[in-house]
DNA sequence: AATATAAGCGGACCGCGGTCCGTTTCGACC
DNA sequence: GGTCGAAACGGACCGCGGTCCGCTTATATT
């Protein structure tokens, strides 16, 4: 009997050369997007200098939105710890109208800094729930610590919308706003939210 | 000499063969659409269904996501002049808030309707600022008849942005809420941007 | 070490979006 | 009707994303 145990349904198992390769592919399509620019990247040149076929491409991200995509969540990744236990006032320790302001800011100039990449990944990037849950639930506990009333499930996902790419290249690329009016704008729309509508209204 | 008057610059003349082969590849596009779906249209079926070569569909719409955007625009004129003419509350003759709620529900359904072809017709779509345009201006030119006060341009967008596909593809088909209470939240949401923060000036 | 097996691998192959260029057609002017 | 230039046409052609299948290799087991 093979030793079947599972610990917590750990998944299937990588193998240790898949492994590796995947990792070369990452390096591979990292130094190649810095190179030729995330337009002229082929999957065929990412296999060939990682020194790998170009199945194994698509047997490790699916497609080449998915490999995109891979390499985003790297980038992703490193910007979710800054929220988590970076300094404040982006990170814990400030107070949530701060914290927020913060965000939107950082936020807007993640996906100005990203977007080639994130449009290139597309649709596997918009359902990468686990990106846009933790992005939508940031913003979710900072309203509620803010004691904001309302559809909280909502609003939050409402107010991350107006920080989307194509969004902001109409505001900033076609319309001529600047990035400072886009951010003062999404500040204002934010203190709208967490005023409450009846009671006194709050600084 | 040629008649050399054009008339406030009306563009490059179409011929009619042209003009014929335009029509004939956008019905061919909707028939087909209609029977196998966005996702399987081949620009080639199009052309030979319309009796042209491929080459026309290109020098027609420039890309096959250039077809998609010239179908959407088809539908998108028939909405806004819903918007333009259409009965109140859509249409004029209705108080602005109730206009602009009907806006929010009238658009919501809109985009979930058309959503294949939009996410078809990918950045052609989202480039097209006569759409876009509209659609913002509209909003901006109710906030103003609310006498809202503040970054007109930038709240008329970003009240807009929360109705795109993306983000009711997350909160409807991924978060599980339904179409009723992400309506609601918009309206919440524009109520909270309607009221005046402070009655006398604003931050 | 030997064996078994499933996962991984590579690269030939395919289909479709997009281009190119020689040919055809339109329509303006005589 | 004849002529001419420009615009449009068509389909062969190309490149790349994505698939497929026979071969290789890692890992577990004895």
């Amino acid at each position: 009997m093979p030793n079947e145990l599972p610990l917590l349904a750990n998944g299937p198992v990588i193998r240790r050369d898949a492994a590796r390769n995947r990792e070369a592919l990452l390096q591979a399509a990292a130094e190649l997007v810095g190179a030729c620019g995330v337009r002229d990247l082929t999957t065929e040149a990412v296999a060939a200098r990682a020194g790998v076929g170009k199945g194994t491409v698509f047997r490790r991200f699916g497609s080449r939105e998915g490999l995109m995509a891979a390499l985003l969540n790297h980038r992703e990744e490193e910007w979710q710890a800054s929220v988590i236990s970076g300094p404040p006032p982006l990170g814990p320790g400030a107070p949530p109208m701060e914290r927020l302001v913060a965000f939107g800011a950082s936020r807007l100039r993640h996906h100005r800094e990203q977007a080639a990449l994130i449009e290139a990944a597309g649709s596997t990037w918009g359902e990468n729930y686990a990106v846009l849950g933790f992005v939508s639930l940031h913003v979710r506990t900072l309203l509620s610590q803010l004691s904001v009333q309302g559809d909280l499930g909502y609003l939050s996902t409402a107010l991350v919308a107006p920080l989307a790419v194509p969004v902001l290249r109409q505001q900033i690329d076609a319309g001529g706003m600047s990035e400072e009016r886009v951010i003062a704008g999404w500040n204002d729309l934010v203190a709208r939210v967490v005023a409450q509508p009846s009671p006194t209204r709050s600084s």
